[in-house]
DNA sequence: TTGTAGGCGTTATCAG
DNA sequence: CTGATAACGCCTACAA
């Protein structure tokens, strides 16, 4: 296939295989004319080093890998875009990795890119048990192998690694109060999994800012979604259906804000309206709805850039400056201020 | 790091490496009795196999590239996860890619998977010149290494490999015709870049459509994007600023679709009553746009399995069937059908 | 500055 | 069925 080796540049340039090495490696201890005619060789041939072999012997690869949770979702997709902007403009490559919320194909893909030996892996974990999520046998092994590697937007509560996540209560707090404000009283939860951490975050800041508010917190109105489409939809039916008929809903993630919104369309309730709606993740899909979604955002920019900054310092056994990045939360009145008043289930009608 | 190699593993298990080596790849030449207590060893020790090592005498690494042109258009992440969920199911790993629209973003990558040694690469093209694109001089190379490679959605002109396509000339008649059968005459195109073959194809696409329908095709009515949202966005001010007032627009991807939207929303311009609009990709933020926009789509999930499938052809050097995708077209009818009569366009008055 | 000679971890070959 | 041995492509002492 790309049978040319090293040897053959050497033969064609006229040196030894470690001249040959030496320049392709920059190494200051060759003639300009060597390097002349290495370099030559390697244009003739078409040379493209073989990395396995090389990393083989040295160590370095330049390059890391990604692990994200689901490709198809905008968030993660912003954030690997920004990790892989920051990584390359620090010289690393990145390889990019979608676990598709599901942990063996987490494990697949970081024992295979271990066995590959990137220089460090930013990982989005999936957890197996309860509460933030619990490692894999896997991940242990990973972990226990010292790659540098660092968590981004999940955590694992018993795995230590640096990690980069966000705080979601601050904008919590500021959109149950502007709920409240607007009359709202009981506002309902459709939260994620139990397996990763950010549906418990946003879950505990979700009562915590209930509380805040003054508002009481009730078990009864927090759905167990799994922050994809399909729950989403699931979600939005129990809403409509809640014998509570809550007036307002806090949605954990775009993904299923929009299951729910499809939901509600196709049972033509009326969102904003008969109900209000506040959803994690600002993506086009829920400003261009009509009425555009109140949402809670994070800056993935920004959370790319710290996990990036982060693994370089593990790599380097810096020191790395622990970060902790805030969601915002942008109000959009058409929605989030619809009084209660015209919501159908404080009538007790509801399709 | 991960120090514990094959060697460790035999000793351990009272066998030689080669034995060891075995076991570990399934050579049916093991007795239950070596299998047992290799299996026991690895286990004690937690020993995962160096894949670079392994590739180096083998040659297969069960991995495949696949390098897309944006990870945030979500035409591009559904085909990821498409080619992503297939390969899965031959037994293929697979590491993405991000150009970024970005030739020399494509090149890095490739150049370092090809050095990595996939088993081969599914790669969205990122082209250099005129027409369908030309292919830089590392794609050239990566060509010439005969590496199993396989185009999908876009090709080069001046590069053979086997490639996938959609075909969108059937889409477009069916649009321009339920655009003109509802009194359009004056349609533009915001079109895609030079480099891209598939924007090319769309605009051919839409020619051929409007003379098929007995309109007349005008090079100013076409508007030359980039198939990112900031394009769309000039492309919007573009149309509302037309001296020939077209009354319908059709855009050619999602992304400058939904930078476009903004921008009509900004300057209150009215989307379907206004002028119609149809765009390319059906994604959700063209869905929940109000009103909905009509969209022309591929199945990107038959694109990856037809992608993943060709390429497996590739590398067991079998003949792939030419495949052809066609696209399909959906047509949501509160706007594709918004009568001219309506349009700010045609009575001269324009924000 | 250069060449020679190992060795990185694994698997293919060949003899037993 | 097993074990020794060589080789994959590259890098790096070490010696020249």
């Amino acid at each position: 296939m790309n049978a040319v080796t090293i040897k053959d540049v050497a033969r064609i340039a006229g040196v030894s295989p470690a001249t040959a090495s030496r320049v392709l490696s920059g190494n200051p201890a060759t003639s300009p004319e060597a390097r002349a005619r290495v370099e030559a060789a390697v244009e003739e041939l078409g040379f493209l080093p073989n990395a396995q072999a090389r990393s083989l012997r040295s160590t370095k690869t330049d390059s890391i890998a990604l692990l994200i949770s689901d490709v198809r979702n905008p968030y993660f997709s912003d954030l690997a875009h920004a990790v892989e902007q920051h990584a390359r403009a620090a010289g690393l490559m990145t390889f990019i990795g979608n676990a598709n919320e599901d942990s063996a194909q987490q494990d697949d893909f970081l024992a295979t890119m271990l066995s590959r030996r990137v220089d460090g892996m930013i990982v989005v974990p999936q957890g197996l048990g309860e509460q933030a999520g619990t490692a894999t046998s896997m991940m242990r092994r990973i972990v226990d192998s010292e790659i540098p590697m660092v968590f981004v937007d999940r955590t694992l509560h018993d795995i230590a690694v640096p990690n980069i996540t966000a705080q979601s209560r601050e904008a919590l707090n500021e959109a149950i109060a502007a709920l409240k404000s607007n009359g709202h009283r009981r506002i309902a939860f459709i939260g994620g999994p139990k397996h990763a951490s950010t549906a418990l975050e946003r879950h505990r800041a979700f009562d915590a800012a209930l509380e805040a508010n003054g508002l009481p917190t009730d078990a009864a109105l927090h759905f167990a979604g799994d922050f994809r489409t399909a729950s989403g939809a699931d979600g939005a039916r129990w809403f409509l259906a809640h014998p509570l008929a809550p007036s307002a809903v806090i949605i954990a993630d775009a993904p299923m804000a929009i299951g729910a919104l499809k939901v509600w369309r196709e049972l033509r309730a009326k969102v904003g309206t008969d109900f209000s709606v506040v959803a994690f993740d600002e993506v086009d899909a829920l400003l261009m709805h009509d009425p555009p979604i109140a949402t809670i955002s994070h800056n993935l920019e920004a959370m790319g850039r710290a996990a990036v900054q982060a693994l370089l310092a593990v790599i380097r056994q810096e020191e790395a400056d622990p970060l902790e990045l805030v969601s915002s939360f942008t109000l959009r009145p058409s929605v989030a201020t619809a009084p209660p008043e015209n919501a159908v289930h404080t009538e007790g009608t509801r399709p």
